[in-house]
DNA sequence: TCAGTAACCGGAGGGGTCTCCGCTTGCGTC
DNA sequence: GACGCAAGCGGAGACCCCTCCGGTTACTGA
């Protein structure tokens, strides 16, 4: 009778953080990659990646895990030099910003959103509290309705990014996430 | 020595209109159908199918042409019950729930938008217009911004759509449709 | 140390998208 | 008619996503 194991087998551990390590490096290259290359390029079997995150977006999460962790300080700093609502908005320009670098991130938010799991996941979870945290900072000064949930802001953000996240569109996505912003003021 | 020709070859033109028909009947069906499928139903090579129709959403386009329609009526409909703010709020729920009884809609035009095409295309140059005809009514009426493109506002609805177009995320497409209109108010 | 077992692995293969290119055919010309 | 050629055809094939399952391996209890 074995009892029921709760923590990845040795080599489990081993393959799944070479697979993270692996996509983060073809990721960072630039080039469109497909999951069975990074597969062959980890040395393991498709069937091993596809069981260790089984949708593309479980694995562009992952990679991304600790490199949005800057955009927490940044929406700080943003609330501490400029009006809540001011705030959300340059902080959504920078969020475009940063994920325009960083291929297969709209999709995954997107998909995230779609399959109503937004939150979960490394990334969408950061970006879901830090929404909360500006939300909050708004409403407290008036400035934002106070009545929003943080999910509804992200999944609109990975919306009109998924339309408008290519670099040439940057005038039309702050156009757009103007009109987002205002439609979030109170009123 | 030949002159250019500027209208579609007999041939040409039967088979395109043969995939169209074939394609709408794919579907109406409401079965997901592979563009090779679509080919072979319509008894044509799938080179001849990507010749005519270089993406998915050019035929998904052509498909819906005349289904879109009744949209504009409805349009007009509610421009004349309604306040324009409002009208157009109830003018995006419509659309939202006509595209999400037809397959590849949202798809579609989440694709047009973000390759700068909106506007383009039998369903999205509609909406576009219908768009634009709210949005005039609105300013007139003092009720919505009169500096804002309709191609703008047709893109924040797509990206919408692609995040919550599920029948079972309609409240949180609504609650999502609510911030867009409040943002598209003037001040 | 050595089974026994659950956990894990790999890659063949089914189904999809899309391209490429050698062959066929409609159509204007004589 | 018949000829010439641009326009159009079709399907093989490259590549991608994802699943399934027979074989392998790490861990555990004795």
């Amino acid at each position: 009778m074995t009892p029921p194991r709760s923590t990845l087998r040795a080599d489990a551990q081993r393959n799944r953080e070479h697979l993270i390590v692996t996509a983060a490096e073809a990721f960072a290259s630039g080039q469109a990659i497909s999951l069975d290359a990074i597969a062959k390029r980890a040395g393991v079997g498709t069937g091993t990646l596809y069981r260790h995150f089984p949708t593309r977006e479980d694995l562009v999460e992952e990679v991304y895990r600790d490199q949005i962790r800057p955009l927490r300080d940044d929406a700080r700093v943003l609330l501490a030099t400029e009006q809540p609502a001011q705030a959300l908005h340059t902080w959504m320009r920078h969020f475009a910003e940063w994920a325009g670098e960083r291929r297969g991130i709209c999709e995954a938010l997107v998909a995230m959103s779609a399959s109503g799991r937004f939150g979960t996941g490394p990334v969408c979870d950061e970006v879901q509290q830090v929404l909360g945290m500006v939300l909050e900072a708004g409403a407290e000064a008036g400035e934002l309705r106070s009545d929003i949930d943080p999910v509804d802001v992200g999944s609109i953000l990975a919306g009109v990014l998924s339309v408008a996240g290519a670099l040439e569109q940057r005038a039309q996505l702050d156009r757009m996430l103007t009109v987002v912003v205002d439609g979030l003021r109170p009123h």
